[in-house]
DNA sequence: CCGAACAGGGAACTGAGTGCCATGGGGCAT
DNA sequence: ATGCCCCATGGCACTCAGTTCCCTGTTCGG
């Protein structure tokens, strides 16, 4: 009784359900899979809606949105969820989660998501307009970690590096399990995928060090069963790092900041 | 005489030289320049070029397209440069060559370049075509490491997330140049991306070791190093690879040799 | 000299996306 | 209850990208 199910009250970017969203969704897909994307003209998405067409472009600002409803609001969430995050956290490893959110945005509806996966192979246009929303989240992921890495040697460049190669092991496993039509394990294939640039970039950073090795930390962490942000799970890097051994090789003369620095970000804690 | 300065023999794709394309692209960028991309229409295109607007179409399947009017002949001539590569490359150098050829591409029209840049920077239907086009490459890169790694454990995960660290290391490089408005040394930056990529991902990881390529950092290259914001000037950075701080960690009963092995390339040896 | 081939031009059409305004219903104040 | 206002929707007309069809001139080969 609490939640009034106005759909005038959309603010919000989780809340707003005007079934128009719902309906034209349903009838473009319904026409896309019947006759084509491209064979579809949006008069013939409204007029099966039986909505005009002005409100068509009043839900989604191009055909082709229609085709991605839920983007925006895995974005906004992806983006709330670094925002939120904590100087204790582990850059990579947070990524990593937040991409997870992601999968989870395809795994709750598996059909669907299978379907706009073969649409979006066969259409270029789509796949085009598909590479921007990716680009957004991979955009978002190195902002964050840009930010983790500010004033590091190299932060700018290895931020991008690492969300880029976060977002091709994402689109990896992702692809792989969309190609199986939905029925392997996609958390799995992700968390494999994930764990493999872990390996590579992760805070123990060994450059050259083999993927192949033993991983080191069982990857389904956090936040894909996280519909929690703010559990106090900060600490139990601390605790699984504890029974690590550091080694620093330290530049004479090299400035103090920097060995803390690279300590900090090596162990995903935070001075303060 | 055996060339023939015919222009229908375009069959090659360094050859074709109709001056319509020449002046089609010239049009359009004095036009988008002074009042805009999305202000500029294609009958104003092509009133200034003199020609008709059919004929537009027939050079440019698309009004993004003028905008890039040669990075299809680029895509192709990193294909083949793939296509003709052998199996004693060592991989993840070839591709960071490949990635090469598109940094010459732009570094042969600087002015060009940074123009098209401001205007990718602002236009986002530009933004997302150039994304298109720089997924093709990223492709390409893939398709050739997934050849190369074929047989090998995760070799397709492999290919894929080393081509896309590539391309990013690639384009942070390309993008800082771009930024300084081509008056920064290219090379120098792009080599310090991808060598950074190569330090992550290569076998053997050998970063000086390949004795295809000069060494990576010049003493000239000052102003590429702007990102430094800190600027530990105490320090001489030029110092090879191992100056400032390297940080290693180990899991605590770890071999002895398996931490040794880690610092060596942390500091950039070779084990053996 | 004739015709095939072809580069270019032009008119008309489709379809995406936008701006503008009318309508209609539901809440709110008087 | 009445009138007012907000806002969601629908309808119309317009711009512009991209395509189809067809016309025109030139050039080359017979």
């Amino acid at each position: 009784m609490s939640e009034a199910p106005r759909p005038g009250r959309a603010a919000d970017v989780t809340n707003p359900k005007p079934p128009m969203r719902e309906s034209l969704v349903a009838a473009a897909f319904q026409l896309f899979v019947e006759r084509g994307y491209e064979e579809t003209t949006v008069d013939d998405i409204v007029a099966l809606a039986g909505v005009g067409r002005r409100s068509f472009f009043r839900y989604f600002p191009s055909k082709e949105d229609v085709v991605f409803p839920d983007h925006e609001g895995c974005l906004a969430e992806m983006t709330a969820f670094l925002r939120d995050s904590g100087p204790t956290h582990e850059p990579v490893g947070r990524v990593c989660d937040a991409a997870r959110l992601v999968l989870r945005m395809y795994a709750e509806n598996p059909a669907f998501s299978v379907q706009r996966y073969r649409l979006t192979r066969k259409v270029p246009g789509l796949r085009t307009y598909e590479l921007s929303v990716v680009w957004r989240y991979e955009r978002a992921l190195a902002e964050y970690l840009r930010g983790r890495f500010a004033g590091l040697r190299d932060g700018t460049l290895r931020a991008d590096v690492i969300a880029a190669a976060v977002v091709a092991a994402h689109n990896n496993g992702l692809r792989s399990w969309l190609r199986s039509g939905g029925r392997s394990d996609a958390r799995a294939e992700v968390d494999h995928a994930l764990t493999h640039v872990q390996q590579a970039f992760g805070p123990d950073h060994a450059p050259g060090a083999d993927p192949t090795r033993e991983p080191a930390r069982e990857p389904g962490s956090d936040a894909s069963r996280a519909e929690d942000r703010n559990t106090g799970r900060d600490a139990d890097r601390h605790a699984d790092r504890d029974d690590d051994v550091v080694v620093v090789v330290s530049r004479r003369g090299a400035p103090l900041w920097r060995v803390v620095q690279e300590i900090e970000t090596a162990l995903g804690r935070d001075s303060d």
